[in-house]
DNA sequence: ATTTTGTATGTTGTATACAAAATTAAGGGC
DNA sequence: GCCCTTAATTTTGTATACAACATACAAAAT
């Protein structure tokens, strides 16, 4: 998992570009000019280039610059489908293996969100709600498992992104969050479940609104 | 997805050579020598190490040679936690997706294993167990979850590769199979997840005798 | 006018050269 | 003999140079 650092920085900027639309769907990355404009050389911007790629961010063409992604209506729902499962996974192995510190960890995620959720920019809450979820996942106490969730998390971050700013999703979002955390404290795999499914199902509504 | 050929193929290679066990876990792999054995430069043996890293056959230190993974027990468990997840998935989807011709796809696969499952050797044997999974996920028609499970899959390739020389688990597989495929037929989805769910556990079980 | 082909340009693919880091080996002190 | 320090070697990280391929445009032929 461990990557050359370099790349992985590169990669990191060039994720911010993308999710936050500065390098639209659709749009080609050439290798020598944003190499250029970030100041180092080809060969790391190809390897960040090709992370991205492993990701879905990026879809890689032979001897063709590489294009920003655009996810089709259904390649999301198929996204979330395949989310979905891991996190109720995630949830089901929480209830079991999930330490008295990882709850805490959790729980103190959903308090910070509940406090800041009615003024903060939406960017903000949404960082906090995604790190709900994969604290969720790293619960689980499955490192694979919480990789690929994040992994799956990445994919739909632009998604997420736009459809965070629907206001009136929020309070249900916390809500859910409030009652995730309830049935992990219990235990409660059914009641842990729902809570995700019912959250990931709002999403996918909210999806085809957004779209 | 589309990578460069000669990438791709110096993977390919590398992956059998992880695989069949020529590269051994644990083993570093040299980016210099592997690639004057093949006859390449460097630079396409760096970006096929990268894609086996991605598949987790291959671990990345920075500025130290990538070293063969060796999976400990609970990573394999781990590996087939999430196997069975996307699995299942496969198989609820499939229930309502597949076409006819899926459907005779995977009936065919599943004729052939009857066909040459007594006398085939465990390698020709093991790889038609591997397309009948994939044949699955693919009539799940949700192309993200096709990639990840074959992603888990080929994780798993090695040990379901030692696992599969262990002759009593044959007659088990094969009758699950035909279960699985009854139940695709009738979309029957309990059917189908109870039979996947069954054959995973089967696999986890006899992981634990291998290694 | 349309299609085809040739050429010019730009971009990725591959190889190699150089720099930095890590490993190994050697040497000196205890 | 053992350990620490240090030099030599090996190996990865990065940059750059060159080759192959694709695209765009222009000119010529049908």
């Amino acid at each position: 998992m461990t990557e050359t650092p370099l790349a992985e920085n590169i990669a990191n900027q060039l994720r911010r570009d993308i999710l936050r639309g500065k390098l639209r769907p659709g749009a080609p990355i050439k290798e020598r000019d944003n190499a250029a404009e970030m100041g180092v050389s080809r060969t790391p911007m190809r390897e960040a280039i090709r992370i991205l790629a492993k990701e879905g961010l990026v879809n890689l063409r032979p001897s063709r610059s590489p294009l920003v992604a655009e996810p089709s209506l259904k390649e999301v729902m198929d996204a979330i489908d395949v989310l979905t499962a891991l996190e109720v996974l995630s949830g089901k192995l929480a209830c079991r293996n999930a330490t008295e510190a990882d709850l805490e960890d959790i729980r103190s995620i959903h308090a910070h969100m509940a406090r800041i959720y009615d003024d903060a920019d939406s960017l903000d809450l949404f960082e906090v709600d995604m790190s709900f979820h994969r604290a969720i996942a790293r619960a689980s106490h499955n490192a694979l498992l919480a990789e690929s969730h994040q992994a799956y998390l990445a994919r739909l971050w632009r998604v997420r992104y736009l459809t965070a700013s629907l206001r009136h999703n929020r309070a249900r979002v916390l809500n859910q969050h409030g009652a995730i955390l309830e049935g992990l404290h219990q235990r409660d795999v059914d009641k842990v479940t729902a809570g995700i499914g019912l959250q990931l199902e709002g999403l996918a509504q909210s999806v085809t609104q957004v779209v």
